[in-house]
DNA sequence: TTGAAAGCGATACCAG
DNA sequence: CTGGTATCGCTTTCAA
């Protein structure tokens, strides 16, 4: 890769050919005041023709900053194609970083070990100018060290309460209150819970308001069981679910491969949904469209929590926003479709 | 996100809080020779006491290298959830990446012209070392391009034939010679294709697959219709295909969400899938496991193709891989499941 | 073995 | 308005 290598035009050979100093270049390249007219004119068009791109390393140096921020996922490379989210969330980052001028870079981290590993690299380095903190940890020791670290962040639905950095949220709350209440009215009376690892802030949060609405409901919150997220981890909840008694007629579960892992389970056991076993889902993935039936879900959006929080991290990078900034998406709707309807036997 | 923005320890620190020369610090610190046992651990015990991490880019601006290779998508980022070959990729890229101290620049652009943009920018900049070239088009400007701003890169499936760059394939064609002979001798006598959009290679490969099976078969190879790689594009192809007469018994499309999307159809329209109508697909999503019929495919290693490129990548950027190096990984194999078999009439 | 100094490419300050 | 120069943090000669 090395046959005709000439190094790109530097911005001394812009000066050069334009017979003015390295200082007066920069100047007019950037538009900043302090050049006549004329030379700037002359110096646009030395560099045009050159085809002069300023080098991103040497005003990465100069102006202390990497123009990159970093995305750390801790996920097996494995599954990693199996999660939607990450691809929507990518999408959404992009949006605001490229009208910007910045990248991003994503790390790719097996466990929690190595996604540590991953922040203090991207961190220490200085390779990014700040991060995103996704799916959060309970007592996550990741905001403390990012500001130890003195590296700006934005947390990505950090739960209740305070944080330390900006926040940007999308309540999901609310509609799994009207899902399940929407379950309690058309006559479901035993209502479980799958859960995704109480690690993680928003499987609390999802619990915590699976069981306050039950509670409220006056039914039994207790018929909750851990998966992992996965389909697979659906796939077996259901199993130790539909061996309890009574019986439940409906499933909230933690996210949507989850939910279409219960769904299977049932349909394999000869069940039939929504009339004996009734399905609600979160996230919203395209998938919950294609299966039969089709998945009743809680809508996320991805897309915009990745758009606003790097538009909120750039914000906090450039100095123009607080560290107690909070944002917030609209919030996640229930989707009406089919794997949810009423009980047949009432 | 300024108070207390000490900045973080430089190698003048290290080497005067070690009382060395700057250089001596940077060789010990790079494990090079030239300096003695007790200087290099003096120096080693001072940068850790400190906390020293080496900045990312100074080094990069002295080795004239970003350390960081680009992948750019060209996807309107509404869909990114929806395409599971990305995440993969990524996954299999960062395997390579990571232990090699590089990291990768992801852009998201919506259409061609915004991806001919993105290229340029990593290019121009130097923001990156290298680039991957996915997805190619028949007559893509892309590879010429790169070679002229002597931007390393490798192609991924280029389809058959010279290559400027180093490439990864994963062979398919078999396989779906090993789908259709299978198909036909389960007794299909009428099978057709859906496309992906013909700019792409990929695409055409495949259908050029298709073609030269049936001949060989002594079947109609031109019941074709384009789609375009998304679910609602197969479940309109279905249509359009189950439109003409003789209707089809087996479906193979050029991919598995395309699949998802005719088998759908069918059972919308009160078809029995396999009985009525075989679907295959192509790429082995794991979606294609959770669908009822579970989806017959040919499985590819998205993963393992990112992992092989990635190498690649590096290996070309450091010097040590001619231009016309080629590499692959194992091929898709044909996933038998439920979506596909005998024809109810035969 | 060690240290001094020259880049790398850009920005920013300060004289002229 | 313009040009020179220091600076960012590191690697890499080249002398001592």
């Amino acid at each position: 890769m090395t046959p005709e290598a000439q190094r790109p035009p530097s911005i001394r050979d812009v000066a050069g050919r334009a017979g003015v100093a390295i200082s007066s270049a920069s100047a007019a390249l950037n538009d900043k005041p302090g050049v006549s007219d004329e030379t700037r004119a002359r110096i646009l068009s030395v560099a045009k023709d050159l085809g002069y791109v300023p080098s991103w390393r040497g005003r990465s140096l100069s102006a202390k900053r990497a123009f990159t921020v970093g995305l750390v996922v801790e996920r097996d490379p494995d599954v990693m194609g199996d999660d939607p989210f990450f691809g929507a969330f990518v999408g959404g980052i992009e949006e605001s970083l490229g009208p910007r001028g910045y990248a991003l870079a994503v790390r790719v981290s097996r466990d929690a070990r190595a996604a540590a590993t991953g922040y203090r690299e991207l961190a220490g380095n200085r390779r990014v100018d700040g991060v995103f903190l996704n799916e959060l940890l309970v007592d996550d020791p990741r905001p403390e060290s990012m500001l130890r670290w003195g590296m700006p962040a934005v947390g990505i639905n950090p739960g209740p309460g305070e944080f330390v950095f900006p926040t940007v949220r999308q309540d999901g709350t609310k509609a799994i209150v009207e899902a399940l209440r929407w379950l309690a009215r058309i006559g479901h009376r035993t209502i479980a819970h799958v859960a995704g690892p109480l690690r993680y802030v928003h499987a609390v949060e999802r619990l915590e308001a699976f069981r306050s609405v039950l509670l409220d409901l006056g039914l039994d919150p207790s018929l909750v069981t851990e998966g992992d997220f996965t389909y697979q981890g659906g796939y077996e909840a259901a199993d130790r679910l539909l061996a309890v008694s009574p019986r439940p007629t409906a499933v909230f579960c933690a996210n949507d491969l989850t939910a279409v892992g219960v769904m299977n389970r049932a349909l394999d056991l000869g069940m039939k949904v929504p009339a004996d076993l009734s399905v609600i889902g979160y996230d919203g993935i395209a998938m919950g469209g294609y299966t039969r039936p089709t998945l009743t879900t809680i809508k996320t959006s991805p897309r915009a929590l990745g758009r606003q929080s790097a538009r909120l991290l750039l914000d906090l990078i450039e100095g123009s926003l607080p560290m107690d900034a909070q944002a917030s998406v609209p919030e996640a709707r229930l989707v009406v479709r089919s794997s949810a309807g009423p009980a047949s036997t009432i």
